[in-house]
DNA sequence: CCAACCTTGACACGACCGTGGTAAGGTCGG
DNA sequence: CCGACCTTACCACGGTCGTGTCAAGGTTGG
């Protein structure tokens, strides 16, 4: 069967079962499947899990920024339209407070504002 | 008082007051304040928000997108970890479904969705 | 001075995220 | 064939997003 199925990919890459199924379904890690429907999980996939649990552990960054990242690099038009409307603030750039959007984002899971105290 | 007061400013761009206030929360548009503490929205801010608006509806994209980007443009080293992440996925092209992040996406409002029908 | 407007802070609410669980049923390998 | 594992489909739950509303108090401009 040429590659592990769910719950021992889970075991090697510390995610739960579940959170395999979901992030499949943010289409980040899709593996293959057996004939039965079976999802074998090869070594790629299994790199792959592991550095995004990496990724979205150090930089306390969401699931569904990395997929929203990933549907950026897909559609440039919406990628030039967002970057073109975020560098009109460039306009009065003394006015940006870097810490204002920080501070919005952190909110999101305060981890990091506790790991800095 | 040179510029809109805040119900002014909802009325000329069709946001509501809160929204604006909640905008500013977000860092992507902060009026200039008066001595006493009132939000004065100039030309520039109005453009910003009629903009966004627009920006929001035409992609169905969330102001918490538009604000993840903005970090993402500010923190170089974040955006080239996830990008370097999922450009990890190129090396298997063929076997990544477009339709699958974007019906993840899409379930966020399902508008597109419902447009679509 | 005063009416009209603004401020922040709070509560509320539906929708969605991330996650766990469970139930009913199909697949795997020996 | 059969036990162990997998599938999808649901319910649940705390947390966040986007939004409205309301209360208590300060600002503005004539």
């Amino acid at each position: 069967m040429q590659g592990l199925t769910i719950n021992e990919a889970a075991g090697t890459t510390g995610w739960s079962a579940r959170m395999l199924r979901y992030i499949e379904q943010s289409g980040l890690v899709s593996p293959e499947r057996t004939a039965g429907g079976y999802r074998i999980y090869g070594a790629a996939e299994l790199q792959r899990l592991r550095t995004l649990k990496e990724l979205l552990e150090s930089f306390d960054v969401a699931l569904s920024d990395v997929a929203f990242t990933a549907r950026l690099a897909a559609d440039p038009r919406l990628q030039s339209a967002i970057e073109q409307w975020l560098s009109a603030t460039a306009e009065r750039p003394e006015d940006v407070d870097p810490g204002d959007w920080l501070r919005f984002e952190q909110r999101k899971h305060e981890r990091l504002l506790l790991d800095a105290a």
